[in-house]
DNA sequence: AATATTATTTAGAATAGTTCTTGATAAAAA
DNA sequence: TTTTTATCAAGAACTATTCTAAATAATATT
């Protein structure tokens, strides 16, 4: 019996000879419906209301092949599990000590996220990350305490 | 037979009820004598010239006790090992794409890391990370390839 | 269309860094 | 000294992730 019925709307191209099948545009399309910022098992649980055949290696697949093709990226968080943001454009985290969450900030205007430090001479910069962690205002207002022990 | 014979030269105090044993006193003198970013497992195989009974889960329990009293840092990059490092004095750093190692950057006089970013308002900020990758001035001049696939 | 080639999916095994458990040991407090 | 608390060590356990191998599916070629 075939697993895979769905027809693709809109072909993306993830080059490399590597094709958008129904797994990978189903994993993309619930990146992309995400504000949050899901870690792998999260996306698979998303995932699975809409393909409950899929396993949890191919999310995994999944999402490295979208990661490499530059059109979701890959957020680390200490040596936490690896989260998965559709936001392309240049943007910070903010992690929450308290509830957990990432979410993103935006950068200043004009401002370069590498301004701040003494660049080694001679070195080729690839990217510069700025992570912020703390308690987020929701968490501020509501007064809670750490779940992190 | 005894294992502990050492000698404590300086008692440093590491609060909430903790002892700096032998143990301790080893790991964190090896740190403090790196200029590199070891590893658990390169942190035990430095500490184990110096005493050779140590084992890996004591240098784990040692790291992260001498981490949570804030003598030590952890530095974690993407999801790497973890790494630690003696200095405490605020900085970020620089990740070498080519041959792994991290190095420490210092933050421009004056300029606040947060500076680049649109803190979330309301929050609570506890430490902003500034992360670069690349390739570093050694790598970048005798023109090494990646040696990550 | 039929065949060959290549890419993908899947389940489960394997891996690696780290944490946990347990009993023995040692230091500090009483 | 006795009691309490902290620490150590060995190995088991855990967890996020990657790998393996076989089945399947899509694409290219004939």
């Amino acid at each position: 019996m075939p697993v895979h019925k769905k027809k693709l709307s809109e072909k993306i191209d993830l080059g490399g000879g590597h094709r958008m099948t129904p797994q990978r545009q189903v994993v993309y399309d619930v990146l992309m419906s995400s504000r949050d910022h899901p870690t792998a098992t999260e996306v698979f649980i998303r995932v699975q209301e809409k393909m409950s055949s899929i396993s949890l290696a191919t999310v995994y697949n999944c999402l490295d092949t979208l990661a490499v093709a530059g059109i979701v990226k890959q957020v680390n968080v200490d040596r936490e599990p690896s989260r998965y943001c559709g936001n392309l454009a240049p943007h910070a985290h903010f992690h929450c000590e308290t509830c957990a969450t990432v979410m993103d900030i935006d950068l200043k205007d004009g401002v370069e996220p590498s301004g701040s430090v003494k660049l080694p001479r001679g070195a080729k910069i690839q990217k510069v990350e700025v992570a912020v962690r703390g308690q987020c205002p929701e968490c501020v207002r509501t007064n809670k305490r750490k779940n992190i022990s």
